[in-house]
DNA sequence: TTACAGGTCTTGT
DNA sequence: ACAAGACCTGTA
């Protein structure tokens, strides 16, 4: 058991935000699935308890859940530089931190929720786990299936529910086959030139390969542009939103405002 | 029944 | 470069 502080960590609003899709919560207890291993996390005043061994926090755990990211100093600059709408969706969402999640779950969740509703969104992720994951170490869960533990055409499965997005989620799957390697070296690179190789896959637009970048690479940057951001954009800055006030972490600020506007 | 959902691709100017 | 229109499909 791990005890961590709740200031700016709230396993709910993290689950809501939109960046995740396959986290459950029931009766207060979130459950979240990552790299074959299950986590519960339990609110409990200004903590938050993890089922966890010290040795899975230090290597899964603290990472995935960017644990060691300073939000300290996004509250700074947001109590500095941000306008009163960003204030008040801060102060809903301030508990929510920018998950270092698989990247390659990140690309095929993010192809899917293109012209998507969540719900349908999760079903489909679930389903995928469900008929093609391995059973996490709770024994209960699936995780994600790795992209050599399937065929290209394994998304073609009707079931699936994935529509148009099967052809993009073939082509994906077929490419990182035959570039092993290709997904580590999307590591290596820094957010300019990760959005570009990104842009050449099939599927992956602009608002896409930025989901990308920001969840499966956390390259705070990033600034996807959906719906929600597009409409909250016009409608509280229509004379433009100064990244520049939040240089290097506009895609967390950019959460916040999301965040809100979907409430 | 029709419209909508965390967009992208294709085609026509 | 930019503006339509098409696109799977579950849900309301």
């Amino acid at each position: 058991m791990i005890e961590i502080s709740a200031q700016y960590f709230s396993p709910k609003d993290i689950m809501k935000s939109g960046q995740c899709f396959r986290w459950h919560e029931e009766n207060g207890i979130v459950t979240v699935p990552a790299f074959g291993k299950m986590l519960k996390m339990v609110p409990d005043g200004d903590r938050v308890l993890l089922t966890s061994s010290e040795e899975d926090f230090d290597l899964i755990w603290r990472d995935y859940l960017d644990l060691d990211f300073d939000y300290e100093k996004i509250e700074k600059l947001v109590d500095g530089y941000a306008d009163s709408h960003l204030k008040e969706a801060y102060s809903l969402g301030k508990g929510i931190r920018i998950l270092k999640q698989d990247p390659w779950e990140v690309i095929v969740s993010f192809l899917i929720s293109q012209n998507n509703n969540i719900a349908r969104i999760s079903d489909s992720i679930e389903r995928i786990s469900e008929k093609a994951g391995k059973f996490c170490d709770d024994g209960v869960h699936f995780s994600f299936p790795d992209p050599f533990d399937i065929t290209p055409s394994f998304f073609e499965d009707r079931s699936l529910g994935l529509g148009y997005r099967v052809p993009y989620l073939t082509h994906i799957c077929e490419y990182v086959q035959n570039n092993p390697g290709w997904i580590e070296s999307l590591k290596r690179l820094e957010y300019e030139d990760l959005y570009e190789e990104l842009l050449k896959r099939k599927g992956i637009g602009p608002k896409v390969a930025n989901c990308i970048c920001l969840f499966g690479f956390h390259k705070t940057e990033a600034f996807p542009i959906d719906t929600h951001v597009k409409s909250l954009l016009d409608k509280y800055y229509p004379s433009g939103f100064d990244h520049e006030r939040f240089k290097g972490v506009a895609g967390i600020i950019q959460q916040y405002l999301f965040y809100y506007e979907i409430r």
